[in-house]
DNA sequence: GCCGAGGGTGAGCGGGCGCTTAGCCTGCTG
DNA sequence: CAGCAGGCTAAGCGCCCGCTCACCCTCGGC
């Protein structure tokens, strides 16, 4: 809570680590564009437009077009890797972790539905080496899950007979918030996440306190 | 099974319904490299090249290139709510119906993943006429579903507090599957739509038989 | 054998793409 | 005030896009 990349309420700013000015303003351009319309339909001279420059500018602060969607996907993987890791590392049952990890999960596909599109689905885009280095990213994402569920059979609290399949329908069923969170209707990122983390609860075959008929 | 739409076997012929055959090879190319590079990344001269013809050939078939995914769109969606009515329409209880719905509706994905993948992602590439009549198909397919959990809860079979956002999130852990699979491991479309049955059903609240620890 | 219809091709048009270059404008240093 | 570094722009290069056009080849009907 101390450097200038948080802002009074405590809450980080978003893309706050990307500097100077204009170059976050284009990555945030960036951002909307490529959620809006895909990486390939989106032009530069349309990213430096909604920044509110040249299409030229835009060669000043990035080499290429690609390395503005690896910076995005870079940071949006790294902030995602780290609210599932700080879930993942809290005190409390498995079945609470995993309950603090699919809500916060959950909460940022939604609440950050144009960023999230953009890291979930755009990976394909980058050249081989960007891709690489973001898969190696995705492994410690689902290695952090499961995690939890492994946790949570090892201490009775879950029933779950195919642990790795599990942790990649319980991932799937996240990511795809970003496709159709706002499209379909009036539900709000808490609600989504609470949603969320009761039917993951489920799934695992958690004995969830008070749950049951009535 | 009379038609020359179907195999010897009994199996329905995937595209059968396109013709002549040079569309019919077009359209198949068509979704291959939409599926592997996206729509807006797949070139004309990409799709006569993968159908063996030359650029020029596939605007004898197709007014535009949007008409070829409009096609793969539409046919795509009639199959795939033509195999959620038959599991919705069938005999038994309802948590039989949505384990049937889920497991056949996941092995399409799974088992068609190039087909799923253009039909469940390319939407937006759509003009809004074409757009629009997708649409209305989508909102078939979640009726169907949405249909089959409403009849589990009026029969006291489910325990569901949101019919409308496990409706949602039952499609979605479906669709994803066009998004992952054969990107993480060595599954067959037959385990992945039983595993998927089954985790649908603990997030219904079914009670199922024989289920439990051990 | 001739003809018309329809599937196919080679060449290429207009335009928009990603990206570059030459030079301007601003503000800091001394 | 001169000198200059860096952010920025107008103009535009070379390329490849979706799509078209003039023409050709094949084949069934008479």
């Amino acid at each position: 809570m101390s450097t200038a990349e948080q802002t009074a309420g405590g809450e980080a700013e978003p893309w706050g680590e990307v500097t100077p000015d204009a170059a976050r303003r284009l990555l945030v351009a960036a951002v909307e564009a490529f959620a809006e319309r895909g990486y390939h339909a989106t032009t530069t001279r349309d990213i430096a437009g909604r920044a509110g420059m040249s299409p030229a500018a835009l060669y000043i602060h990035y080499k290429t077009k690609e390395e503005l969607l690896h910076r995005i996907s870079r940071i949006g993987h790294d902030k995602a890797l780290d609210i599932l890791r700080t879930a993942a590392g809290g005190e409390g049952s498995a079945a609470e972790r995993l309950a603090d990890a699919v809500s916060s999960f959950v909460r940022w596909h939604a609440g950050r539905r144009t960023t999230a599109r953009v890291v979930q689905y755009e990976l394909d885009a980058l050249g081989p080496e960007a891709r690489a280095e973001i898969l190696a990213l995705r492994r410690r994402v689902d290695a952090e899950v499961r995690g939890i569920i492994e946790d949570g059979v090892a201490a009775g609290e879950f029933d779950v007979a195919d642990v790795k399949g599990t942790t990649l329908a319980v991932l799937s069923l996240c990511i795809d918030v970003a496709r159709w969170f706002n499209i379909e209707g009036p539900r709000t990122p808490d609600e989504v996440g609470a949603l969320y983390a009761d039917l993951v609860l489920r799934m695992v075959g958690a004995r969830r306190p008070g749950a049951g008929r009535g």
